[in-house]
Parts: structure tokens; sequence; C-alpha cells
DNA sequence: TGACGTCAAGATCCG
DNA sequence: CGGATCTTGACGTCA
């Protein structure tokens, strides 16, 4: 089935990599959300209309760093499927929202929701249950009123067990059925890293007719008792997919070895990432990353999986990871200019391979003045004497360990966003890596 | 009853 | 008052 493309005599995988939910280190590309207890009709259409344009800024920036896979955050529409809410977002923003959903047909990008670990259809609870559907439904209207295709789907857990796993699955089954079709045609199931491992959710694929996305790190946290291999798994899910599903998915993730099982880890170490691509079957299949530092890695993935030198665009990603190396790693950051001089076929994965040794280094004080130094350097013949002074106070504060490095950028950051320096805006500096 | 996961809102504290 | 830092919320399941 897979549509394996022959260029310059080498295989070329069709694969989008995406990222979930969140774009860092883009000004203005901020969710809103509110409490419950001061929801009202007013304010959350202001929190609608701020996160449509948070959207489309999103998709702005994904079709620019050629991002063609994004996952919608749920709380693009804070409380959309509350009961106790009920705001007509899809009528006061229809066309709004037609206009986006046009811009990620331009730009080929495939988007999909995720609603979280609280929406359950085969709870023993039937307010649940029905909760659950309304949220189903609310996913789902959301990417018909985008105009999305059928490829863009709502990927879904299983549910709970409640010490009956069979008669859990029945009844995850029966009511998945009781779904409405334009709910059932963007339904996905994924296996989970404590209750439904892959096994158990090929099994309801099988029975209902549903795609699966198979999660790698669930996967390894949560194991079936067999022999099969990842890419046995992968295979067999990927005869889940039929030709209106679109391109199968799958979720790709990394162990934060610092954390509890099946945490997500801060960012994609390249070579992991690349050692697990080139052993998966030579099907196509898009992959969505989830970690914390979200476009980043998606960035790193997509320039490190092209047969293309991507001379320009590593050189665009240094700009942005300059200060932050800098800051880190001086002498990784020297490693880095050298590297970047030659022009190897390589040289783009030993960049980044610097750039994670870097983030796993602790800040030390002295490195890091000196990185805010060159930063502070932007400033020093636009900003007023006040703002000079403050900067600097913090600096000596920070030196004496009486500020944190945090106070440090988020000055630098203000004075970034007042005098408009975007080479800084665009800059990694000011994101927590 | 608290942990789990998530991250901005909201509250509070500080100078 | 502005800014930094700590706590809460919103959800369901499971131990």
């Amino acid at each position: 089935m897979s549509s394996i493309k022959k260029h310059k005599d080498k295989i070329i995988r069709q694969s989008r990599i995406g990222y979930a939910c969140i774009t860092l280190g883009v000004s203005d590309v901020r969710l809103q959300t509110c409490r419950l207890k001061n929801a009202d009709d007013e304010r959350i259409i202001k929190i609608i209309e701020n996160n449509l344009n948070t959207l489309e800024k999103a998709i702005e920036y994904n079709n620019e760093n050629d991002i063609k896979l994004f996952r919608i955050s749920s709380d693009i529409i804070p409380f959309a499927s509350h009961p106790d809410i009920s705001i007509e977002w899809c009528r006061i923003f229809r066309s709004r929202i037609k206009e986006i959903g046009d811009k990620i047909k331009q730009y080929g990008i495939r988007v999909s929701m995720h609603p979280g670990q609280y929406t359950v259809i085969n709870s023993i609870n039937e307010e649940v249950v029905q909760k659950s559907i309304e949220d189903l439904k609310y996913h789902s209207y959301f990417l018909d009123c985008l105009g999305m295709d059928g490829d863009s789907k709502v990927i879904l857990h299983i549910g709970g067990v409640y010490g009956d796993k069979e008669s859990a699955v029945q009844r995850f089954i029966e009511n998945y059925n009781k779904l409405e079709d334009s709910v059932k045609s963007r339904l996905v199931i994924e296996n989970d890293d404590s209750n439904y491992n892959i096994e158990d959710v090929l099994y309801i694929s099988k029975k209902a007719e549903i795609p699966v996305v198979f999660d790698n790190l669930h996967h390894s946290v949560n194991p079936p008792d067999t022999d099969k291999s990842v890419n046995n798994y992968i295979q067999e899910c990927a005869e889940t997919w039929k030709k209106k599903d679109g391109r199968q998915k799958i979720h790709y993730s990394q162990q934060d070895e610092s954390k509890s099982k099946g945490a997500h880890s801060r960012t994609i170490e390249i070579h992991k990432f690349i050692e697990f691509y080139n052993n998966t079957p030579m099907i196509d299949f898009d992959i969505m990353l989830e970690v914390k530092d979200k476009n980043l890695s998606a960035i790193k993935c997509i320039l490190c999986t092209t047969d293309e030198k991507n001379i320009g665009k590593t050189e665009k990603e240094w700009a942005r990871y300059k200060y932050y190396v800098l800051g880190k790693n001086p002498e990784g950051y020297l490693r880095i200019r050298e590297l970047l001089k030659n022009k190897e076929e390589n040289s783009i994965k030993e960049f980044y391979s610097i750039v994670e040794e870097s983030i796993k280094l602790p800040s030390k004080i002295d490195k890091e003045i000196n990185a805010a130094q060159h930063v502070f350097g932007y400033f020093k013949k636009t900003a007023s004497i006040v703002e000079r002074k403050r900067i600097i106070n913090t600096l000596a504060k920070y030196r004496e360990e009486k500020a944190t490095l945090g106070s440090v950028k988020n000055g630098l950051k203000k004075l970034a966003y007042k005098y408009k320096v975007d080479y800084l805006l665009d800059s990694y500096y000011f994101v927590e890596l």
C-alpha cells in the first residue's frame, strides 16, 4: 500500500514529522484559558479569539519551517464540551475557523486533536460516558469546521479497566458503535502506558474497524506478553489504516530518565531517533513527537531525516541556538562554529549532538553572564539608561546568586520585544530547555 | 484521599 | 506598582 518514491536512485519515505499543541520560541503564539468560576461568555469569546489567532500563527510558523504535522490543542475552545458552558463558538467563529482551515489545506498540513486521559467512553459511570461523547463530538466538529478531510484524526485512549478488562473492552466497542458517523470517521485509538497494550488495542481495532496509532514509549512501558517486535506492531497497525484515513500515524517519544516511567523527555535525542527511524519498516507513516521542547525537536528530526544537506536551514537553526549554547557550553559553541565552516555530510547531526550535550550541562554563572552580555550588546545603543541599569542590576544579583538566570533572561526578553530585535525574538535563548 | 499530567491562571509575596 | 514565585484548577481512574 505504501507509495515509496524513487528519487535520485534512493528510496525516499513519505513521513511527516510533527509536534503537539504548543509552539515554543515564537512571540504572540500563546493559548489562553480561564477558571470555570470566572468563565462568562464575554471572557470565553475573547479567549477563543486569541486562541484562533494563535492557531493561525502556529500554522504559519509550521509552514515556514516545513512542519507538516500538527496537533491542535483541545483547549483551543475553553470548556467546549462542559455542560455549564454553552457558547455557540461554531456559529460565532464559523468563517474565522474556515479561514484558518483553508490555510492549513493550502499548506498541506495534516492536523489532529487528542482529548486527554479524562475522556473515557467505556466508563462504568453513565454520566462520564455522556460527557465523553460530547467531548468527542466537539473535537470532531472542530475539525469539520476547519474543513479538514478524513485524514484529520481525533486520537483516543481506550479508558479504564474497572477490574474486568473483557467487559470494559466490550463496553468500549458498544459505545463506539453508538457514536455518530461523523465522529466515528475521525476516531483513532492508541495503546496507553498502563491499561491497554498494543495487542488489546489491535483486538478492538479488528472488532470495530478503528485505525490504531502505535505509541513506542507506551509500548515499552506497557508491552503485551508476546514475542512480536516493535516493527511487527508497526506493520500490524499499518493494516488498520484504510485509504480514507490517510497515511498511518505513530507517536514517538523518549523516556525522561530522571522521571517516572512513561514521562516524556525534554528533547528528542537525535541519534536514538535516527536509529529508530532507520530500523522501522520501509513503509510510509507520519510521526507525532511527544516531547517537551515541541517544535524544536520537530525541526531537528525533520532536518536530520532528509537527504539534502540543508545548509541554509542548519545555519538558521544555529542562529536560534547560538546564545543558548554559548551560555551553557562555550567550548561546544566553538566546535559548532568549526563544524559549520566545513559543511560536511553529517554536520547537521553533529551540530544537534553538541546542542543536546549543551542542554544536559548545568548552568554556570560566569558562562551564562558572558552569553547574557552578548545578548545585552543588542541594546547598548537603543535601550534607555534606566533599562540598561535594570539589566546590569539583575546580572549583578545573578552573579551573587540572589537572582535567577530566568530573571536575567526575562529582562533581556522584554527589551528584545520592546525594541523588536527579531534575531533575538526568533532565538531559543529565551526558551527553557 | 492523593497521585497521575499539564501549564496557564490566579494568588501571594517582595522590593 | 511591577515583577517574581508559589499554588490551584479541571478532568477520571486507580491504589
